[in-house]
DNA sequence: CGCCGCGAAATCCTATAGGATTCGTTCCGG
DNA sequence: CCGGAACGAATCCTATAGGATTTCGCGGCG
């Protein structure tokens, strides 16, 4: 609960609370108590409110001033159709400059394709298929995305494609859809087109498996939001 | 210096410092002292390290652990290049599904074309062409992109175009160009594609607008970042 | 002349305390 | 039985103090 300090306890807690909220160890919506954060933290309140600052820049909590924090809220459909959409644009695009980027032969901070191939993989079936087992397959497939957004080259790019992550992950771990052989399947597309260096391929390929995935997760809104 | 208090000093104070930044009362890459601003803004440190924290968040400021945080340093050549390539993606989406929508004939929360007819002028070249007029032609020109962006519908696009705001403004501030009826003029084309409900025609002329406007501040790149 | 190390001052970081506000419960009236 | 007001407890917010670290100037050495 408590790992080695960095340097200031306010980077130790932001990455801890980060945790807990990422582990639905706090569900969305649910109250953050400050006192009660630090004293399971063994620190003052005083890094702890600095720490949930942050933290709600990252969207990852709510502040009520004068009424605390409260964890995220689970997205709702029409936020889950916005996140689709956004994906759609930020990493159709990294994919489509990623296959630009090899097609020139870009050396050094290049696009590694070995590294992409790598992580395209995801656990198996044999994986546990309870909450590690999603956790797991979320952890992959966030890499696999997180680094074809990098090898993008532009930073702006890949820390926009980051900041989407934890609303998806969230979601996942809440309503748990792995589909491991498929978006296996559409992840290596993906790369056969970057490595190929075909800038419409890669697109295409990306779109084909995010609109895959929205589908792989649609059947899980049912009336409300 | 220290507007009316909303409800916790800490927004104020996020306010306040953010103000400081965006008109350059704090250069890029200076140094922020913690208990002088606080002195300044005669509050405790305490709130004040809290804002910062928020706009580390949002990329305006930089922490270094136990040495205290910078005004966010200006954009390099590379940096700039980045941004042109982000706004492409990001703001010819929005003008795309703006028109979508105004085709759709969404009602109520749809495309006010009118609202955007009235943000796409911009201060004419009668207007001061100091530290004043820059500041006027990039706020209206900063309104009339966050309204197409608000428009689209999606909220998490419109917070990632506001997200990349005040890189360029700050970078406008330092190397002032004001071309009023050329851009004028390029924002009317693209309200033109969204009233006619023409997607392609939207998203090529926000295209063309953001490919000139980029022309247009290219030339403050000298050798150096 | 330049580089390195030392010491004082400035600055940052965390803990704690107290005033202000909200939340939950209880009690009362309808 | 239900709705609303009032009281107490919990919680939040800000200020302040002190320990820890960095920064900067200065003197000594190569």
């Amino acid at each position: 609960m408590r790992p080695a300090r960095r340097l200031t306890l306010t980077d130790d807690v932001y990455e801890s609370v980060r945790a807990l909220i990422m582990d639905h160890a706090v569900a969305p919506g649910e109250r953050v108590n400050i006192d009660a954060l630090a004293r399971q933290l063994q620190v003052s309140p005083t890094p702890v409110r600095e720490a949930l600052a942050r933290l709600e820049s990252d969207g990852l909590v709510r502040k009520r001033p004068l009424a605390g924090y409260t964890a995220a809220p689970l997205l709702t459909r029409a936020e889950f159709e916005e996140l689709v959409e956004m994906r759609l644009v930020l990493e159709t695009a990294a994919a489509r400059r990623c296959a630009t980027r090899t097609a020139a032969r870009e050396g050094a901070d290049g696009v590694d394709v070995a590294a992409l191939r790598r992580e395209a993989d995801l656990p198996g079936p044999t994986a546990d298929s309870g909450y590690a087992g999603i956790a797991a397959f979320t952890a992959r497939d966030a890499r696999f995305h997180n680094l074809l957004a990098e090898f993008s080259g532009n930073r702006m790019l890949h820390e926009a494609v980051v900041r989407l992550r934890p609303h998806l992950h969230l979601f996942r771990l809440h309503f748990p859809t792995t589909h491991h052989d498929t978006s296996a399947r559409e992840h290596h597309r993906v790369v056969d087109a970057v490595a190929a260096g075909d800038p419409d391929g890669a697109d295409a390929a990306m779109r084909a498996h995010l609109l895959a995935a929205r589908e792989r997760h649609l059947p899980y809104f049912t009336e409300e939001g």
